[in-house]
DNA sequence: TGTACATCAGTGAACGCGCGTTCACTGATGTAC
DNA sequence: TGTACATCAGTGAACGCGCGTTCACTGATGTAC
């Protein structure tokens, strides 16, 4: 071979990590594959030794996008005292550093329309895994008297919260941003009762 | 003039319409001026006697779409009983109908993304204009003790509840579906102590 | 140890397609006389 | 009332562009002998 055993492996996650970004960033339709192989110092005829095609590659970098999302908000929760965990999950999704980082923030404000025309082609994907994934594991850090109610709980919260996010991306001025974000925030906490 | 005087206004019009409920089902990137202009038996030539670009009639199709929710909502409202007309807009909105209805729906749920992406395009535009009248609107039915709380709270729970609706269209299965809406109508009301 | 060969990640030209926009033209009707 | 002309919404060919995907090729390295 022409490269060490574990190259093509690590080529390819590099590929899916320059995805996950440009995704959030400009959605599916305006990522092109050259561009995202330009990000890399690769050429676009290479992307297919890696990728049945576009589909599979951002199935695959929402999924990642959202695991990694899900667990830096777990680590934002694990920093704050037992009592306040689910207020510093809220806090830190709800943050203008978040606001201001498309690229690297949840996935499902940056791309809550494109995953909503996805539809059904979601269906058994690795992205409807991690999604559930994601609100098992924010359901811990949140109240509730069992767990599912815990979950139904976090699947209300996130989807809201990821649609402020969407909303106050919209917004021009960024006062009126932080305004949105510290309103939602309270009131979320106070829906809560954290 | 080969038309009535009154044909030119109508045409342009009509294309709104169309194009509201296509940008709404489709997405702008994935929304063709000729396939809109063929919802109206014309074809793709004509749109620019009416429009400069495909931005300007996406701006005017968008706050379009969402006076017409608005008011919708509004009709909602006025037919309950005045102690629960915010009841009625959060039952209204996160219902099986409106879930099911993208293409006439909330533009905020189907288009989430690309409104954040758009940015500060956005800003000035008549959909901004729409925005704001929506909010205040909704304001009146809304608990609050004064305007402004009335108007926060609107902002808060309908882009909340766009981004709930947003990814309880990505769900595959029609009874989560409809558990999705159910726990979100629970929790606004129960938020807004309604 | 040295040499010939196989492998395969990556290259870049090419293909096909869809789409936004432009533009010369059409033809039905209103208007001027 | 009748005729010539102007208007302009709408037509459809054409242009230019970007993009997803394919494919013959490259060339560095591992492997066989």
């Amino acid at each position: 071979m022409r490269y060490p055993a574990t190259h093509k492996d690590d080529t390819r996650a590099r590929i899916v990590r320059a995805a996950s970004r440009r995704f959030r960033r400009d959605g599916p339709d305006r990522t092109a594959i050259g561009d995202l192989m330009g990000d890399l110092r690769l050429t676009h005829g290479g992307f297919y030794r890696h990728f049945r095609g576009k589909d599979e590659l951002f199935g695959e970098a929402l999924a990642e996008a959202l695991r990694d999302v899900s667990l830096r908000l777990e680590r934002a929760a694990l920093a704050a005292p037992e009592g306040g965990r689910a207020q510093a999950i809220i806090d830190a999704y709800l943050s203008p550093e978040h606001l201001g980082d498309v690229a690297g923030g949840c996935p499902i404000a940056a791309l809550a329309s494109d995953l909503s025309r996805a539809g059904r082609s979601l269906h058994g994907t690795a992205f409807e895994a991690a999604a559930r994934e994601h609100m098992g594991r924010m359901a811990n850090y949140l109240p509730g008297d069992t767990l599912d109610a815990r979950r139904r709980t976090a699947r209300v919260l996130f989807s809201g919260m990821a649609g402020t996010m969407a909303m106050g991306r919209a917004l021009a001025d960024p006062k009126r941003q932080r305004e949105v974000l510290a309103e939602a925030r309270q009131f979320y906490r106070t829906a809560l009762g954290v």
